[in-house]
RNA sequence: GGGUAGGUUGAGCAGGUGGUGAGCUCCGCUGGCUGUAGACCAGCCGCCUUCGGCUGUGGGGGUUCGAUUCCCUCCCUGCCCA
């Protein structure tokens, strides 16, 4: 049983309104997480806005998801348009007129998603620009800097992901190598109204993984990334990664942040192993690319059978794109790849992700969680396969 | 009517001047995507019994061991002239 748990950081504090329940059936729990922009139900899923953006959303389209948070790329504003640019235009929040809260990432992904493209020692890392070639090099201490002058609600510290597949002694001097800079992060990071949070690595190596969970929160962040994970690892070693590092947290009043997190079927997993934030590209691509989610399952609205369905995508779905097209007229603009696809698309799935969070956090409430897993599990759909939901429309 | 350039697998093309035409781009079909180098990527896209085989260069005929290629004839299309 984990007593009821309050943290009182500068510029973030976290409040566990509803505790795992005794008898350890789960760790899933709610929370409120309070930022310089505003509040946070925990669980929660962050929709990512790499650019400053999150593709082909207005900031109204965002709201309108259910979207109470996002997350920006710190790597990629600091190339594009620059850093220093969006601070003298009166930081990120106003540049892209999101005024709820923000978290940057800090780079660190890019040191595994950037490939061949960079170079990592102990000082950081050398990028060179996927833009123009230019080469950047980026320190714990500059990654710092730009999300000071981003101005985001929560900065992170830089780290170095490998893939979960990678070798024990790959795995290890990247965890080392990221604990020396959470370190020098906290030392760097002085702005008074941003949180920073720190990640935990370790790979799939449960002793690895245990000792970057304790070593990461033993220094004073506001939360706990678990990174490295997401990538190329089966959901079962997801879950034993999660099942090692998270009891060591149970006494942790901080909040819980496993990153790059987002199917609806993984996200309930890892809620119930105590995760409370989540983030991840992959309901706005996966959208855009015409892969619908609904309940049960997902449509890929290129199918040819969508030409003629006069239905909405979901029946009860309040998005923009169910309360007023059909999945026909859907299905014709991903095929003359008319923008509006992108935008209706992208609403969709965020609105279904975040309203599968409030299903979630309302369970947790409720008390019926573990119970109410099953129901859930087959709402979610599972992540991969070709089955879909057939809905009557 | 005369001249001229053409007719290649749904569309548009490449290639091929007597020695095995299934190559490209679209379109189409399907799958994938998890801290965004991603409105992207991959596979398939003539037929079959598919680690292989067969058919196919407008139709028909001819020459030849062998024809997309050379010859005859017909059909169709663009352009120019009348």
């Amino acid at each position: 049983m984990t007593a009821p748990a309050v943290y009182e950081g500068r510029a973030a504090r976290y409040e566990v309104d509803v505790a795992p329940p005794a008898d350890g059936s789960t760790r899933a729990r709610t929370g409120r997480l309070t930022l310089t922009h505003g509040v946070v139900e925990t669980p929660q899923f962050m929709p990512v806005g790499t650019n400053a953006t999150v593709k082909a959303l207005t900031p109204d389209d965002i709201r309108d998801t259910g979207a109470s948070i996002i997350l920006a790329n710190t790597y990629h504003l600091y190339l594009r348009p620059g850093h220093d640019r969006i601070a003298r235009l009166g930081g990120l929040h106003r540049y892209m007129d999101w005024d709820g809260p923000i978290l940057t990432d800090s780079g660190g992904f890019q040191v595994v998603s950037l490939g061949d493209l960079r170079v990592v020692d102990e000082d950081g890392v050398t990028f060179r620009s996927h833009l123009d070639g230019s080469q950047h090099r980026f320190t714990p201490e500059l990654a710092v800097g730009v999300q000071e002058a981003l101005g985001s609600d929560i900065a992170v510290a830089l780290d170095q992901p490998v893939f979960p597949s990678s070798p024990r002694d790959v795995v290890a001097e990247a965890t080392e190598r990221t604990h020396r800079w959470a370190a020098r992060s906290l030392a760097a990071h002085a702005r008074e109204d941003q949180a920073m949070f720190g990640i935990v690595q370790g790979g799939l190596e449960p002793d690895l993984r245990a000792a970057s969970t304790r070593y990461i929160a033993s220094l004073p962040f506001d939360g706990i990334c678990i990174g490295g994970l997401a990538g190329d690892e089966t959901p079962e070693q997801r879950d034993a990664a999660l099942d090692v590092a998270i009891p060591l947290l149970a006494d942790d009043p901080r909040p819980r942040y496993l990153m790059g997190l987002g199917s609806p079927a993984d996200l309930l997993e890892a809620v119930h192993r105590g995760v409370d934030l989540f983030d991840s590209v992959l309901p706005a691509r996966v959208a855009r690319n015409g892969q619908l989610w609904v309940p049960g399952g997902r449509l890929n609205l290129r199918n040819q059978r969508f030409l003629d369905d006069a239905g909405p995508v979901q029946e009860d779905c309040p998005c923009l794109l169910c309360r007023r097209f059909s999945r026909a007229y859907l299905a014709h603009l991903f095929r003359a790849k008319e923008l509006l696809a992108y935008r209706l698309a992208t609403c969709h799935n965020l609105t279904f992700t975040l309203d599968f969070m409030i299903r979630i956090r309302a369970a947790i409430r409720a008390g019926t969680f573990p119970a109410t897993m099953s129901e859930l599990r087959v709402r979610a759909g599972r992540v991969s396969g070709s089955e879909v939901a057939e809905q009557s429309a």
